[in-house]
Order: C-alpha cells, then structure tokens, then sequence
RNA sequence: GGGAGUUUAGCUCAGCUGGUUCAGAGCAUCUGCCUUACAAGCAGAGGGUCGGCGGUUCGAACCCGUCAACUCCCACCA
C-alpha cells in the first residue's frame, strides 16, 4: 500500500478526474432507448465571470443531473452562454473608451461587432472554464450561443413568424428609454427604487384674468414644464371652476397653454392642479390623447434639453432642474417646496434613470402567448418549486401583462430583419433579397434608398427560444435531438427571472412546440453576503468562484453553498460552510486511510464475530433508511436536506459508530467478511454522495480498491428493505454508550481509566449481540449482569435498564443524585401528561389507533424507567 | 395602494399531512482529551415559555383570527 496523504488534497484529483470523465465522453449525450433527463443551463451573461448566485445555480443542476444518470437516464445537460445585448454592448463600449479610448460612435457597426465577438470569446471562455472547475457535467459538444448562427437564425424566423401571424408591431408607444445606452427597454428592465426627492410649487399666471391671478401647480420634475401642454384639474373642485375655458402661461418659455378637465386629478393632492406633458409622463401621454394635446418632446436621446425645450438646449436634464428651480425663483414662481419620498425608475443595467419617452419601436402582442403560459402552470404541467411562494406572482404578472416592447437601439443582437423604403414603407423579411422581392411583388416596383432596420432584438426575445433552439427546435422543427430531448426535466434558475426568461420561454414552448419546456421550475434564492447585503463589485463581498476552488476544493465549494441553501430561500454566503465542506472532505479521507490500513490483514476467524455481525447488520439497515430517505428528498428537490442526510450518515452513523464497533484492536486482524462489507458500505456511501461531491468520491471509489467502472456512471441499487427493531437496538447501543461516557465526564473518570460495568435487565438476550462494542466502546472487560445493585458505584438508567459503573476513582454521589432526580422528575410529568392522554376518553376514541398503541407504549417505558430510577437513587442513598 | 413571504438556541436555518422520550442540525460557546484514520479531530455539556395575544382541538412550533417587526415582488397619483 502507498503512503496516502495526511489530508485530502483536491487539486490534482479534481484536474485528473474531470478529465478522465471527458476523454471518457461520459456527459456527453446522444438520443438512445433510455428515458432522456434534460436540463438546458441558465446561460450566464458574456458580460463577465460566474458570481456565488450562478454556482449554487450549476451545483444544484448538477446534482440534479448526476443523480439522474446514475439513476439510468440519458441524462443531457446543454451548457451555453447568453450574448445579453445591452449589459455585453455597455461593457464593450467603456471597455473599448477605458483601454483604446475609442467611442461607438467612432466605430462603424462591423468594426464594433467585432470587438464584441472578441470579448465575447474571452468572457465565453472564463465562464467555460468556471463551469469544468466546479465539475459539471455538461454536454460540451453542445455548447449553444444565444448568437450561434443557428441560433441567429431561429430568433429571426421567430420574429418573421410572429410578425405574419399579427403578434408583432411597430409603432410609437410610450416607452422606458435608457439615456444612457440610448434605447428603449422592457417594462422589466426598469428597476424602481424608493429615493428622496422634491416637490415644487410653481405659479402659472391666467391669462385674460382681471386681477393677478395664478394658479399653482406641484412637480418633482420642474425641468420638464417646457413640455407642458395643458394644466389640469378636477372638474367637481370648485375651487377652479372658474378656469373654465381660460389658458394659463408655462413659465420661462410663455407659453400659453390651456386649462383642462378630467376626473383623474386627485384634487387632495398638491394644490389639485396637475401640469400635463405628454411627452415624457405616461400618465400625461394618456391624458393628452384623451383631450387631443399636442407632443412637446424636450429631452435628446442622451437626456440632454432638445431643441424643443427652448432653453437650457445641450444640458443634462438634472443640471437643466437646478437651473429651471433657479430660474423660477428669481422670478418669484416658486411658493413652496416640499421634501418628497418617490420611486424613480432606474435601468436595470447601466443604472440610469429612465425616462418615459415617446418612441417608434417594435412590441409583441402578449395577450394569447401569456393565456398559454398561463394555463401550462395552473394546470399543473408546469410545476413551480416551492409553488406557494411563486404560482400567485406568476400569475398576477400573466394576467396583467402589456405588450412587450422587443427593440432595442443596440448593435450587438440579432438585428430586426425589416427593411424600410424613402417613405417609411416596410417588408420583413428573411434576409435583403427575399424582402426586395417581396417588395416588388407588393408595389412592382424597386424600393428607393432601401434601408434595414437599425435596431436588434431584446435578448430575451432569443432567450425565449433557448430550451427549443438549443436542440435546434426552432430552425430544424422536426430533427431526431428536440424530438427526443424536448421537453426537457427540470430547470434552475433564479427567481429574479422569472418574468424574464421563465414565464417567456414557457410562453415560446406553447407556441413553438405546443408543449410545455420542462415539467418543473426550481427556483433558488439569492446568494447574500454573512450580513444579508447583496452581492456587489462595490462592497467587495462577492468572492471569487476559482479562488474558492483553489482555497478549499470544488467539491467543498459544491457542499458548502449547497448545504446553506433551502429551495427558494435567499441563502447567507459564509466561507465557514466551505470550511465545514473541506473538513467533511478531510473526514472521508481519513475513514480511506483507516480502511486501507486493513488492507491485506485480514483473518477468516476473529473473535468479535457476533458484534461484528450486529454491526454490520445495523448499517445495512441504516443504508437502506438513509436511501429510501434521500430519494424521497430528491422527490421534493429538498437537495439540502439530502446532502445533510448523507453527510450525518457518513460522519456519524459510518465513522462515528460503525467504523469504531468494527475497529479491531491495535495493529489486529480484521475479519475478512467484515473487511468485505465495510468496503462495499463504503463505496455505497461514495456513490450516495457522489452527486454532490463527485471528485472526492470518484477518487476515493478507485483507491479503495482496483475497479474496472468509474462511479460517475457507476447505476444506483435501489434501497433494500429495513429492520426497524435493528434500528431501534442500534440507537438504544448508541445511547448506551452515550450515556456511559456522559457518567465518565462528569466523574472525572478519564478514558484511559478502566472501569467495571454492571447491570440489571429484565431482558439479557437485549445485550448478547452488542455486548462486545460496549465493551470496547466503554474501555470495560466486560458486561456484568447483576441482580442487585452495586454499592459506590456510579448508577444510571438508560432505556429501561439500571447501569453501574466502578470505578478506582471516588465517586461523587450528590451530583449523581441530582441528575437522577432530575431524570425522575422529568419522567413522572412525563408519565402524568401521558396518563392523561389515556384516560380522555375522546382522546382514545378519536385519534388514530397507532396513536392511541404508541402512548400505551410510552406509559409503560415510563413506568419502568421510573422504577429503575428510583431503585437506582434508593441504592445510592444507602 | 395590491400581493407574497419570513419571525424556532448567540448566529444561519430544519421541523413533511397537528400526537412531549422531536423542540433538532451546523456554526459559535464551555469542559476534558495530541486515545497510531482524522486537533480541519475525538468524547461530552450548556443554551430556546418555537414573535405577542386570542381561538379551534382530547392535544398546536405546526390549523384559524388578530397585532407587531422584517423582507421581497408588483402598481401611472403629479
């Protein structure tokens, strides 16, 4: 045998291993006669590298997919990446002005998306790299990109499709537009957050009024009365009835504007007076259609004063409100200004403030897709976990759904095959040819100053597509892979998209394949830091996923994230569970080289045969529970909880107890049938385990001894039935011996000291099996049966049964009194409560009948223990 | 304004369809151990009236009501 190493050292092994199953092709995948277990990544933003969120994400899928393989399924897990327009095209473009100190507009549309294919492969790569770190078992001949060329390709029959079915418009709309990346956006890509702002009162003067008069209005945004249209007010508030018909002057730009009415007002809030700009308040939008008003637009596409404006042109809207404020108050317009809490929109990506905005851009007609969508989830063939948190969001969100503004004022995306003449008139199609001669066909004649559209598709309007298109569902509709794969098992993803990308791609499912994309949803939670912070690059509390590879291994990365995370629970980051994840490495390692020392000394007749027996019976019997247990938890997708399951039956029913029953004294013999079994348990336990911890197990698999399979694929035994009378004999051996060194430590009794034990039982037969592990556990010759008890001894009751224990040291009676006492207590009220119960005749009649058996039971352990207590404090007193 | 969730040991959380030998785990704390697999360890211990109040029930951490605190999502009141 060679030296193994004093701890478990993960890197080697974790290199040679993933390679190992690789070169192997073991996670690649092919249709065959198996059931197919598919799960399509979550792909990760080529923005940048995988944050803690997307490892508890990767861990959990692979455990998921490992557990499935094992389990005799073609199991198919499809890695890729998402080329996410906006975020990507914002890095790229302060990438490409921090390092080359060029600007977009600099660049043509070529020479810049090539430079995003650049950081593209850079980024792909890291991310890939990240992914093989952590073990996943990914399908690397599957790798898909949302801009593949397959890919580009679906996305754009996906929008010619919908756009001849009617799903698909152009027109101008009130819309988020990001000042700073300059486009529109989704109504889910703004972001609203709770800021303190100011609420301004400004005087409007009437015109044609006889006297002075005024009428004052409240805003936060005083930059924008250069819009303004019109003012407006209750109708049923008599305090401006008289405005009736008159028109009020825009201060700075005197302009005379008119004084509307409309029930929208709340004539409590402010003054009751609203100013109305159309162009950039969607509730103004809506009220200047109402009443025919005209669009005042003054903000440029950067958030600059337009034109429009009048004055203040070329300044940023926020420097144009203090100079708007200062303005007005030197003409004496302000009366008053409020402290104010509003919710501001912000973009989810570059973090601008958005501003509502009238815009020509393309939507998706959302009210059939999301009927669908629906309906896949409510009627159950969508399961959500954990549902009760997130089938009422999800269906709020469907039920009130708008359309979905999908262009983008972007270069880096699939760009919108629509093609405009000099007038405006437009032909989508698949690609220039086709739409020139669509056309001529249309309007026999050639197009003049023929132009594409400039705008590229929302990201999630090709992530939408990803469980089908990755498969090539969507331009090859009919190919062996997405007949086979489709739909797929299981997808993990976090709950921040679920309206996104979850609702969408169920969405794409019904409409493309008429079928749901896979049959359950596992939501996890957010990775937060030990504070409960977020995440962030400024806090510097978002670790480094290779670092924490390298410090503590993948697999105690894999245990320690997983272990602090409850399905859909936002989980606290702690490195102390990766330590716990290491040190559980460690603890396997170590049973490996107890184990090995074995190797090669074993004998066919020892003489613990009978303990040994007992031994490895209970473990059997523990195995199975365990088994049966954990499979149930992967029923539930409780993957924490099973990986608690397993790491308690492996450090302390297997080391803990088993290998020390088993143990032969110094430098002895093992029996060879045990030796046998404790190998075998143990690569049970490594195959258990292996899901979660694969490098470890795997390495461990082939140390243990020579195998010609490698346990990545090696198929799971199903559970074998349990002795639950072993079991419970197992955990009265347990407790036994707890007990006893309890007795030990509170004596001052050290380990090293010999002691006598005896007992009384009314059952002898009880402790003929185990009466060896007692011994050796307890450093005892042996077990003494006595009918009487033993004077200056230590006495305790466990179970039913009196133990004393002997002991060359003095014994301290009075705290072995107390604690007597207070187990007597404890079981008198016990017994009380319990009596109680039995004597309620609706208790008996009502509950169930192994209720109503096992509080029989309880009575009379309780009386027996008290007996014994009371026997034993009766000795003691003596 | 609407909706959802959370509240159990010092910390982070389990506790499945209500049944006191289930109030539990990990980490932290304390005590004793370098006992030839493991000090990243071993053997023990302490610690909670399960957010407050009320109800249903023979019986509630678990069901219902209510109050409180916190979190998240959604929403166009300037």
């Amino acid at each position: 045998m060679n030296e193994l190493s004093k701890n478990y050292e993960p890197k080697s092994v974790e290199e040679k291993w993933y390679r190992h199953w690789t070169d192997k092709g073991y996670f690649k995948s092919i249709p065959d006669e198996r059931k197919p277990y598919t799960v399509v990544i979550p792909p990760p933003n080529v923005t940048g590298v995988l944050h803690m969120g997307h490892t508890l994400n990767e861990t959990v899928q692979d455990v998921l997919v490992r557990k499935a393989r094992m389990s005799g399924f073609n199991a198919c897990w499809v890695p890729g990446s998402d080329h996410a327009s906006i975020a990507t095209e914002a890095k790229v473009v302060q990438m490409l002005e921090q390092e080359k100190n060029i600007t977009k507009q600099q660049l043509t549309r070529e020479s810049f998306l090539k430079y995003a294919f650049e950081w593209k492969e850079k980024y792909g790569g890291i991310i890939y790299n990240q992914i093989r770190k952590l073990g996943c078992s990914v399908d690397w001949e599957r790798v898909t990109f949302t801009m593949d060329d397959h890919y580009y390709q679906g996305v754009i029959k996906v929008f010619i499709d919908l756009y001849h079915k009617g799903l698909i418009y152009r027109g101008a709309r009130m819309i988020n537009w990001d000042p700073s990346a300059k486009t529109a956006l989704s109504d889910e890509e703004v972001e609203h957050r709770e800021v303190s702002s100011k609420l301004y009162y400004i005087s409007y003067s009437v015109v044609d009024s006889d006297k002075k008069d005024v009428v004052v209005i409240a805003t936060q945004r005083p930059e924008t009365i250069m819009g303004d249209t019109a003012v407006c007010v209750h109708p049923g508030d008599p305090r401006y009835s008289h405005l009736k018909g008159k028109k009020v002057v825009v201060p700075l730009v005197n302009r005379e504007v008119p004084v509307i009415f409309d029930e929208y007002v709340d004539p409590e809030f402010g003054t009751g007076v609203l100013k109305i700009t159309p162009a950039h308040d969607v509730n103004d939008y809506n009220l200047g259609l109402k009443h025919h008003l005209p669009l005042i637009d003054t903000l440029n596409d950067d958030g600059t004063m337009s034109g429009a404006a009048q004055i203040f042109v070329g300044m940023d809207r926020f420097e144009a409100r203090k100079q708007v404020i200062a303005a007005l108050e030197s003409a004496g317009q302000i009366t008053k200004v409020e402290e104010y809490q509003t919710r501001l929109g912000y973009s989810q990506r570059t973090n601008a403030v958005v501003e509502p905005k009238i815009s020509t851009q393309w939507f998706v007609k959302m009210n059939g897709l999301a009927g669908k969508a629906l309906q896949a989830v409510v009627n159950g063939s969508v399961k959500i976990h954990p549902e009760e948190k997130f089938l009422a969001t999800y269906k709020y969100w469907l039920e009130n759904i708008k359309d979905w503004c999908i262009s983008r004022q972007l270069w880096w995306g699939q760009r919108i095959p629509a093609w405009y003449d000099l007038d405006g008139k437009l032909v989508v199609a698949e690609n220039e040819q086709e739409a020139k001669k669509i056309y001529r066909e249309q309007y026999s004649s050639d197009p003049i100053e023929w132009k594409q559209d400039e705008d590229v598709l929302d990201t999630w309007f090709s992530s939408w597509l990803w469980p089908i298109e990755v498969f090539h569902g969507i331009t090859k509709p009919n190919n062996p892979d997405i007949s086979y794969y489709y739909p797929g098992s299981v997808l993990v993803t976090g709950q921040d998209i679920i309206f996104f990308w979850v609702a969408r791609m169920i969405m794409a499912g019904e409409e493309y394949r008429q079928e749901k994309p896979f049959s359950d949803v596992y939501f996890t939670g957010m990775v937060r830091d030990k504070q409960g912070r977020k995440m962030s690059k400024q806090l510097g509390n978002s670790p480094d996923l290779l670092q924490l590879i390298d410090r503590f291994g993948a697999d105690a990365v894999r245990f320690g994230i997983l272990i602090s995370a409850p399905a859909g629970n936002d989980l606290l980051f702690d490195e102390s569970a990766l330590e716990q994840g290491r040190n559980f490495n460690n603890k396997i390692w170590n049973a490996l080289k107890l184990v090995k020392l074995w190797e090669g000394r074993q004998s066919t007749q020892g003489g613990q045969t009978s303990s040994g027996e007992f031994a490895l019976e209970w473990f059997q019997n523990r195995l199975n529970q365990v088994k049966e247990e954990v499979e149930d938890l992967y029923r539930q997708f409780r993957l924490s909880e099973a990986l608690k399951t397993i790491y308690s039956l492996i450090w302390d029913d297997f080391c803990s107890w088993y290998l020390e029953w088993i143990k032969p004294a110094f430098e002895q013999p093992i029996e060879s049938v045990v030796y046998e079994k404790t190998i075998e348990f143990f690569t049970e336990l490594l195959h258990l385990l292996h899901p979660f911890m694969p490098f470890i197990t795997e390495e461990i698999f082939h140390l243990l001894k020579i195998r010609h399979e490698d346990l990545t694929v090696k198929q799971l035994q199903v559970a074998g039935v349990q002795d639950n009378l072993l079991l419970a004999q197992g955990e009265l051996l347990k407790q036994t011996i707890s007990a006893l060194r309890d007795a030990r430590t509170r004596n001052h009794i050290k380990p090293k000291d010999p002691v006598r034990v005896h007992l009384i039982t009314s059952d002898q037969n009880n402790y003929t099996a185990i009466e060896n592990i007692l011994c050796k556990q307890l450093n005892t010759q042996s077990l003494e049966y006595t009918l009487t008890s033993i004077p200056n001894s230590i006495a305790l009751v466990v179970g039913r049964d009196q133990f004393f224990m002997e002991s060359s040291v003095r014994v301290d009676t009075t705290s072995q009194i107390e604690q007597l006492e207070k187990e007597l207590e404890y079981q008198k009220g016990f017994l009380i409560s319990v009596e109680k119960k039995l004597m309620n005749d609706r208790f008996v009649q009502q509950a169930k009948p192994e209720v109503v058996e096992a509080e029989r039971r309880k009575k009379t352990d309780a009386e027996q223990k008290i007996k014994s207590i009371q026997e034993s404090l009766a000795s003691i007193s003596k």
